[in-house]
RNA sequence: GCGGGCGUGGCGGAACCGGUAGACGCAGCGGACUUAAAAUCCGCUUUUCCGUAAGGAAAGUGCGGGUUCGAGUCCCGCCGUCCGUACCA
């Protein structure tokens, strides 16, 4: 036992280094596997080594730890890891700009986070602690690779992608902006390249489906996988290609065959019932049709080259005209064949949604509308509400709900049953199918990349595309590379890539492309849950700690990140190796870390510690000229409104840092860093050490009040963390505080003060430890149980009425609990005060709600 | 445009299922202790009005309506703001 010797203030300063090395000797917070106690893993995303840890970190950090202790006091076996998502291009961009190696960049900003985590005294098993660069955690992800590829859920084939020209990559989507890459700031071009695809797409309909399952995710990241996903229900069809009836002759030879021009095309629809109103065709430049015409027609290519060279960006797009060209071609309306449609090309048709091509309904699409208008197309009508029959369309196509019209064998029937009516003739009559299209596309995860996981396949003439054998894993990454040309240093590589094929022993080479890092995020929760040597996890150990119990990170990964780890999943269970389906039971998003921003007279944007306030303004210290207050955004190097967590930590210890990261603030909304907050949290931890020294006091005697407050306390402490409602936890934190310093000395007194340490105990766990020893209690607090509440002790056996006239607040009484209504209205209409306001005159009405309020209508 | 969140004192925010709005903290003000400061402790702190005072009245949760004995909470219509997303056929 540690012996602590009372003093009047708390020094963070020797006590937090003390207790985490306690913690680490006694192995306290080490998952334990062979306990029967019930299993729980909490998570928080793990970090990108970047070099420092931010605060925003801080707080996602301290809440999961929270949850962890809490969770160990409440007896459950919790499994609470860490570790480095530690592939990626800054390591790569760091070795092009200083010449350092990206392994040793890496390796050297792990050790300095690990090191400033750790002084936030994090309950984590760094036993567990993985990095994905490092051979022993990316060969098995590579034995994974090789497994889902063996199942058919990876392919390997052509596909358009984001092409950096200088830096000779392909770009994913998010780096590309406004059309030009992120990094080195060229155009971007479209280049068609052969990938390695996951096969995501064959989960689409499950992933979508099985959100509703995810009762603990927040609706918002629901919403926005759904959406993603893009489920929509229609009608796929074929248009058989003819010349034009409206131009005359020369265009029928394009269809000759020759020409290469396909004879028919697919088109996709979510509206079928409009398929009367259609008044043109068109498919994307990038389509077969498109670009058969293209070679036949100069002006036609001229067209397609053009709409290239318009942007991409949001804003480009907004305002973008519908442009189309005209192929010369038609297509014959499925309806009724004797409805001619001209075929165009059209800048607005994308060819990686549905099938790349489309009919065109004016009346009740507005792109299609805009584009009409431009080249004076037809525009019918063919759904109205009641009465608005003949009401023309004018620059606001029609979306909304109706009948029928101008349509046939359709008239009359409402917009779904007309859906139902066309999808169910065209599969009578065979010419189109009802069909489910999906938003999302297979996920493309080859990147030229160096600083990644080696896709483990070897390229032989003879036999193609040839998984590396198992026994050869890992297929590790060479050290002697060179960054002074753009490209993937791999590719140039004296050796590395000379290999033999392992079918057939001729010369071969590997493909030198790495893994997405998003594949690398994708399993590391179940490698953290088990870590044999020979194989990526063992099924048995994934099956006790899987799903996480809590996954807690930042809302900007609610897409990708989350959604890729959801399909590995599946796919991984799928193919057997897994039982579990969802990877993460509860999500929380938690958010971010702001500041206040402050600029010079010159525009130039401040440190905090360049500035201070003088009364009601902001001034610069050095030069003592006026500052510009801006508003508090997210901590950023660029508008220089960060904090150092290691500063703060070296000023006023952990848990200040960690008191203050879930004071104020609920955990999804943004924190507003402040120097009063946080001084004010390090009041709280000293205010906090008072309060343990009441217990000191040994007089005995009960305190019936104090010992209430104290099981409300336990209660709702015990809730808000269930929660994660830090915010209300601390409030009462100092509820309970507050009534503990008003209470005499008594038993009773030290019994709450105790039983208040246990319960900030998650939050501020080096003090409490601290406090806890000081009182002489017997091991560590960590260890100890969580309290539990009388639920005897949480009702009162009075109550106070609040008493209304007609619904305004006059006056409160206390009465005893329980009591029935005549009773209450008895006492209540006795009042000195109700019998003033009432002056002798009956009420009409007297509304009792039980041991709250009693309403006298009057 | 579409989807979602949020709007409560000087500030961050509480308020179970429609029942005493403003818990708790920050900032501020006044006082105690001190030679002084820090730290600490005590008190006040939504606004306006009446009263020397004890106390009382009125208004008040973005705006306008509604339901109800009673609305921050429910309904209808707006406004503002933040986030996500977008030629998705």
């Amino acid at each position: 036992m540690m012996t602590v010797i009372p003093s009047d203030r708390f020094d963070s300063t020797a006590a937090d280094s003390r207790w985490q090395a306690r913690w680490d000797e006694a192995r306290t917070f080490v998952a334990d596997s062979s306990s029967n106690k019930p299993r729980t893993m909490i998570l928080e995303m793990f970090p990108y080594p970047s070099g420092r840890i931010h605060m925003g970190h801080v707080r996602n950090y301290t809440m999961g730890d929270v949850l962890a202790r809490a969770r160990r006091m409440q007896g459950h076996a919790v499994l609470h890891p860490m570790g480095w998502d530690a592939f990626g291009m800054p390591a790569e961009n760091a070795a092009m700009e200083r010449g350092v190696h990206p392994g040793d960049w890496t390796r050297q900003n792990i050790a300095a986070m690990r090191a400033q985590l750790k002084r936030l005294g994090l309950a984590i098993d760094w036993t567990r602690e993985i990095a994905t660069c490092e051979p022993d955690y990316y060969g098995h992800e590579q034995a994974l690779f090789l497994d889902l590829l063996a199942a058919g859920l990876v392919d390997r084939r052509d596909a358009w992608v984001n092409w950096d020209p200088v830096d000779n990559t392909v770009l994913a989507n998010e780096q590309v902006i406004d059309g030009r890459g992120w990094r080195s700031g060229a155009p971007v071009e479209r280049r068609k390249l052969t990938q390695w695809f996951f096969r995501i797409t064959q989960f689409a309909d499950e992933l979508a489906a099985d959100l509703a399952t995810l009762d603990q995710w927040p609706e918002k990241v629901r919403l926005m996988q759904e959406n993603w996903i893009g489920k929509s229900r229609g009608l796929k069809f074929r248009f058989d290609l003819a010349p034009s009836p409206f131009r005359g002759e020369g265009d029928s030879a394009l269809l000759s065959g020759e020409r290469g021009v396909p004879p028919s095309f697919e088109v996709f629809t979510t509206r079928p019932d409009t398929l009367f109103g259609a008044s043109f065709a068109a498919v994307a430049i990038d389509h077969p049709v498109a670009q058969a015409v293209a070679a036949a027609q100069p002006a036609a290519a001229r067209f397609i080259a053009d709409c290239r060279t318009s942007g991409t960006a949001a804003a480009e797009i907004e305002t973008a005209e519908k442009k189309g060209f005209d192929t010369g071609l038609s297509v014959a309306n499925p309806l009724d064949p004797t409805r001619k449609l001209p075929v165009f090309i059209a800048n607005f048709v994308l060819m990686d949604y549905g099938t790349g091509a489309i009919f065109g309904c004016p009346a009740h699409d507005q792109r299609d509308l805009d584009f009409a208008r431009k080249y004076m197309l037809a525009t019918p009508r063919v759904v109205a509400l009641p009465g608005e029959e003949n009401i023309p369309i004018g620059d606001e196509a029609y979306t909304g709900p109706g009948r029928l019209i101008n349509s046939g064998f359709l008239d009359g029937l409402e917009v779904e049953a007309g859906k139902a009516a066309v999808i169910a003739r065209a599969e009578a009559e065979r010419w189109g199918k009802g069909t489910t299209v999906f938003r999302l596309r297979d996920w493309g995860v080859s990147r030229q990349r160096y600083w990644g996981t080696p896709i483990p396949i070897i390229h032989c003439e003879a036999c193609g595309a040839v998984p590396v054998p198992r026994d050869q894993l890992p297929v590790v990454l060479p050290e002697d590379v060179s960054f002074d040309r753009p490209g993937n240093p791999l590719d140039r590589h004296p050796t590395w890539r000379n290999v033999q094929c392992p079918t057939c022993g001729k010369p071969a080479r590997r493909e030198t492309d790495t893994l997405d890092t998003f594949v690398d995020s994708s399993w590391y929760f179940i490698r953290f849950a088990s870590q044999p040597a020979d194989r990526p996890f063992d099924k048995a150990e994934a099956a006790a700690w899987l799903p996480i119990a809590q996954y807690i990170g930042g809302v900007e990964h609610a897409i990708l990140h989350l959604l890729y780890a959801r399909f590995f999943t599946r796919a991984l269970a799928s193919i057997g190796q897994l039982d579990a389906v969802e990877p993460f039971k509860g999500l929380f998003t938690q958010g971010m870390v702001t500041h206040e921003t402050y600029r010079s007279t010159e525009g130039q944007w401040l440190e905090p510690g360049q500035v201070e306030k003088r009364g009601e303004g902001w001034f610069e210290l050095l030069t003592g000229h006026p500052v510009e207050l801006g508003r508090s955004e997210k901590m950023s190097k660029s508008k220089k409104n960060v904090v150092d967590p290691d500063a703060i930590l070296d000023r006023y210890g952990a848990d200040a840092v960690r008191w203050f990261m879930l004071s104020d603030s609920p955990p999804e909304r943004d924190l507003a860093w402040s120097l009063a907050g946080i001084e004010g949290a390090a009041r709280f931890v000293q205010r906090l050490w008072r309060v343990a020294l009441l217990a000191q006091d040994t007089s005995p005697g009960a305190d019936g009040a104090l010992t209430r407050q104290l099981h409300r306390s336990i209660d709702g402490i015990t809730h808000d963390i269930d929660r994660l409602q830090f915010n209300k936890a601390v409030a009462r934190a100092y509820e309970l505080a507050n009534a503990i310093e008003k209470a005499a000395p008594s038993a009773a007194r030290a019994e709450a003060a105790k039983t208040l340490l246990r319960l900030v105990a998650p939050m501020v766990p080096h003090i409490a430890e601290e406090a806890w020893a000081m009182l002489g209690e017997r091991g560590l607090i960590a260890d100890a149980p969580w309290p539990a509440a009388d639920p005897e002790l949480l009702v009162d056996d009075e109550v106070t009425y609040a008493v209304q006239v007609n619904g305004k607040l006059r006056e409160t009484v206390t009465l005893a609990k329980g009591l029935g209504r005549p009773e209450v209205e008895a006492g209540v209409m006795a009042l000195p005060r109700i019998l003033t306001l009432m002056a002798g005159a009956t009420p009409k009405k007297v509304i009792v709600v039980p041991d709250r309020l009693v309403n006298i209508v009057v």
